[in-house]
DNA sequence: CTTGGCACCTGAAGTAACTTGAGCTACAAG
DNA sequence: CTTGTAGCTCAAGTTACTTCAGGTGCCAAG
């Protein structure tokens, strides 16, 4: 027995997932575009609507997101949810590799974490208020930083 | 004798700048399209050829990039080198506000790093080999994350 | 039944900071 | 003079959105 009329009777439109979702509505409909979401169920007049199983792929989506992981693995990780004939290892060595480059970002941030903060110490304690070529923070930058050869 | 040195005021090529600048020909060249770096002066085929103070404003131009600066402010920052009527504190303010930045996102990263790290463990603990839709990863995936509303 | 207003639609362009590619020219070594 | 490498411009691609323009759907009030 029940089926489509006793569930999901109550379907909801694109705002609705968005507020309860926390994702905009542009990225709702760009997921769906690039096929990170599934294409969603249209009203009569063409509307998308959603069930409650829609905010779970989306909360889904948006977790990936929030740990960093760009959308192409999004997209691996997604499908993996779904495939029954897949082992779990794939989605490990993804949240591993996720974790190696979030580790590797924040050295890199605690480097220039300290840079800059030597950099606004030294002003302060040196140059403060004075003209700006004699800065020490402008002057800083034009030598070579020692230990940086990152980026992004 | 310094024979080099005294013959060497003649200018490089854009190769010599990229390899000593380790910056990449189609940056430089951009750079210099979106005013960071000053026109450069051409060869009569065309050719743009640069002196040491390029190599210079490059270095300066790299080291804010590694630090983080966005290019409009790396920008600003290369008028103020080159303001004598303008007092540090822009640069400083700058700084500053960079060092926030990286600061934030530190924090973020380390939140990251804490959920991944765990997410590994107990998919390692619990769940490795196994079919993919039991996969603990997947499934802390599907749950809203505590402390986390942020991006990239 | 009509109208107002908000939600929603599509397609296109803009964003940052490059990166890549196509197709052509300059220049130095042999 | 040929050849190979370096350089030139302009255009499009990348990531993950964001913004915009111009149109349509839907619901409630009048």
């Amino acid at each position: 027995m029940s089926v489509q009329t006793i569930t999901a009777n109550h379907g909801f439109g694109i705002g609705e997932l968005c507020r309860r979702g926390g994702v905009a509505v542009a990225n709702i409909r760009y997921y769906e575009e690039i096929g990170i979401l599934p294409k969603a169920g249209r009203s009569s007049g063409g509307q998308r609507n959603y069930g409650e199983d829609d905010l779970k792929r989306l909360a889904f989506v948006k977790n990936c997101r929030t740990l960093g992981f760009p959308l192409d693995q999004v997209r691996a990780l997604v499908h993996l949810a779904n495939a029954q004939n897949r082992t779990c290892n794939e989605a490990r060595d993804l949240a591993l590799r996720q974790l190696d480059l979030v580790r590797q970002k924040r050295d890199e941030l605690a480097l220039l974490e300290v840079e800059l903060r030597q950099q606004v110490a030294d002003c302060n304690a040196t140059c403060l208020n004075g003209p700006a070529p004699c800065c020490t923070i402008l002057k800083s930058l034009s030598d070579t930083i020692k230990g940086a050869t990152a980026n992004r």
